[in-house]
DNA sequence: CGAGCAACCTGCATGC
DNA sequence: TGCATGCAGGTTGCTC
């Protein structure tokens, strides 16, 4: 699934796609999905035209001009611009129709996204009001984290990965930013110098927009809009490569459960 | 309150 | 071949 460079390259990629598109209808195939997809909300959406396509963590917004249709891909959401005709694949839930016959297609096996609809002022959505800074704004610096881990006891793997210390950084990103910075991911919060958040979330930033650059990371099932795949892939340094030598010391690599997610790091580089 | 864990779902790899 | 098990990029809600 998607973290935020993956998010992040999908707007990227549908911005020019479908902003200024007017919207036709939307059609619900499977509603039951993290929250249920309504219908007669989402058709509230039916002849405004996209403003612009936006990002808020993981969540992508298509900013009317008059409310925003709100969108999570979970762990295994897509979308794609494909005609209004093309022959509906499994899991195809949603499809947001435009006015010149193409349309946007939700698809989703896990059904672990949503698509919503919002007309109240952003700040004051549900799904947005206990988030955390954007980790690419200066609203995140090491100041901010470290204030933050203060007291806290969490290890600092499941502390970063927490959307309220900071969106956007799942469980690939946590652990190469980790590497990067030398800091091992069970580490206590609370115990880290500030010295060390400021390498960690120089890192944070670095690997980040890296990934964004590369277009994400494709494992098996993210491909960017145009069908090419993320090439941050080459890049893991530890994600994935339990028991095979870390590149800075050889040392097999270490696999751990942290927060009930998967965990590699490297026990001599990493402290 | 913080922290840990199960649950939500399908698909895929693995092992018997 | 079939079947059981475990794991997957996220988030939330329930426990203690």
């Amino acid at each position: 699934m998607p973290e935020l460079p993956e998010v992040e390259t999908t707007r990227r990629g549908l911005s020019p796609l479908i902003s200024h598109q007017t919207i036709k209808q939307v059609v619900v195939r499977e509603a039951r999905l993290r929250q249920p997809a309504v219908p007669e909300q989402l058709n509230l959406a039916a002849s405004q035209r996209i403003q612009q396509v936006n990002r808020r963590a993981k969540y992508l917004q298509l900013q009317l001009q008059s409310g925003e249709i709100i969108i999570h891909l979970g762990m295994s959401g897509h979308l794609r611009v494909v005609s209004q005709d093309t022959p509906v694949k499994k899991h195809d839930h949603i499809d947001i129709v435009f006015t010149n016959g193409q349309c946007l297609r939700f698809n989703d096996p896990r059904r672990f996204g949503l698509v919503v609809w919002n007309d109240l002022p952003l700040a004051e959505h549900v799904l947005f009001q206990h988030l955390g800074p954007e980790p690419l704004t200066d609203a995140f610096d090491s100041e901010y984290l470290y204030q933050k881990s203060r007291k806290r006891r969490q290890s600092i793997k499941p502390f970063i990965m927490d959307n309220q210390t900071v969106v956007g950084v799942g469980n690939i990103y946590a652990q190469e930013s980790l590497f990067k910075a030398g800091i091992n991911p069970k580490r206590e919060a609370g115990r880290i110098s500030f010295s060390r958040y400021q390498v960690l979330v120089r890192e944070i930033k670095h690997v980040l927009e890296k990934a964004i650059n590369l277009g994400g990371t494709s494992l098996k099932d993210f491909y960017q809009t145009d069908g090419k795949p993320g090439y941050f892939a080459q890049e893991l340094l530890v994600y994935g490569r339990e028991s095979l030598p870390c590149t800075h010391c050889e040392t097999p690599l270490k696999a751990i459960k942290l927060g009930g997610r998967a965990s590699t790091y490297c026990g001599t580089c990493q402290r």
